[in-house]
DNA sequence: GTCTATAACTTGATAGAC
DNA sequence: GTCTATCAAGTTATAGAC
């Protein structure tokens, strides 16, 4: 399909992500209950009305979100296949990126799992399936690996919880990940 | 302070407690959004009005739940204390319990931390900090009571997460705690 | 202590103008 | 694609009867 010389034929951030981005963040700080279909609307500085021309309903809201995780995983893979030596490592490791796209995604999402469980659930079993795969394959050792999510659960719930803090001395902090990293390694000899 | 020989002066379940039950129930099962008051009346077998007179805004439901959870860390350090060799250990082991009281009333009160925050964050945080004194105080390194921490938010999540599934693999059953306190073993050993 | 009735407001969703 | 206007249903909270 030949395009005209459009000057920017990059993948342009549109109004849909926008949506996701500002529906995201409303669950992730202030709860499910405050992101109503208004104030995801204003926060992306559109009306109601342009918010359901995109997302016709609640329900295609968190659909979308699903949509958005899945996605962010495959990148996340290939992005972890291609720089780290061990997988297990980077997956404990960016699990205290309070601040990217996946893990506010994820968190938002499982906040959203409850309610909307049917949509929900299943997009982020499929997702921790997906790393606990290749952290055993890894690790080669089914308790570390699963030890190896079990503790990115709690970084990453430890991020979430503190949140953007000014000051505060960060429990999940890049430092403290460090020596989870290597108590893993410690194990690893352990075993070997 | 005498009493008059009532035949049964136990400290009866009240209506109060039927109420912090069932909003703590609807907020786990069904999300925050569910728990409206009216819900929260009807699955606690009280009119609205019933519930208003005991909780006098949704605030205060969520107050209630925080003073609970503050009570029922303490009692779960007595029994620990009491029971069990290391606290580390009864701290991992109980973090599956989906059903206890502590764990409901805690996973609840996530839920409602980011709506809620000023009342709710500050209460989980003591719990978080009693802990964890208890448990650097049992394994002598800070990095390793981190970890057991972290590793039951994660295996609290998980617990939750799964829920009561009936029959699927739970991830987070007794006897995958049983390998996470291996490890915390080995790891203690590798340090003397 | 518990109920019903109701006030005041918010929410998700539709219709139709621009 | 985006907006305003509108609606029915649901939400918190109050008032007052029993």
């Amino acid at each position: 399909m030949p395009e005209h010389p459009s000057p920017a034929p990059a993948p342009r951030r549109n109004r849909r992500d926008d949506l996701l981005d500002a529906f995201a963040r409303l669950v992730l700080e202030q709860g499910e209950r405050a992101a109503t279909l208004e104030a995801v609307a204003a926060a992306a500085d559109v009306s109601k009305g342009g918010l359901l021309y995109h997302f016709s309903s609640r329900e295609a809201l968190v659909a979308g979100l699903c949509e958005r995780f899945a996605a962010l995983v495959e990148a996340d893979i290939a992005a972890a296949t291609e720089h780290e030596r061990s997988l297990a490592e980077w997956y404990l490791r960016t699990s205290s990126d309070y601040d990217s796209p996946l893990e506010r995604t994820m968190a938002a999402l499982m906040r959203l799992a409850q309610h909307h469980d049917a949509v929900v659930r299943p997009a982020l079993l499929a997702g921790r399936e997906r790393w606990y795969a290749l952290i055993l394959d890894d690790l080669g050792d089914e308790r570390l690996a699963h030890a190896v999510l079990l503790l990115g659960d709690g970084v990453a719930y430890n991020s979430e919880m503190e949140g953007p803090a000014p000051d505060a001395p960060r429990r999940s902090s890049a430092a403290t990940v460090d020596g989870l990293v290597e108590l893993v390694r410690a194990l690893r000899m352990l075993r070997s």
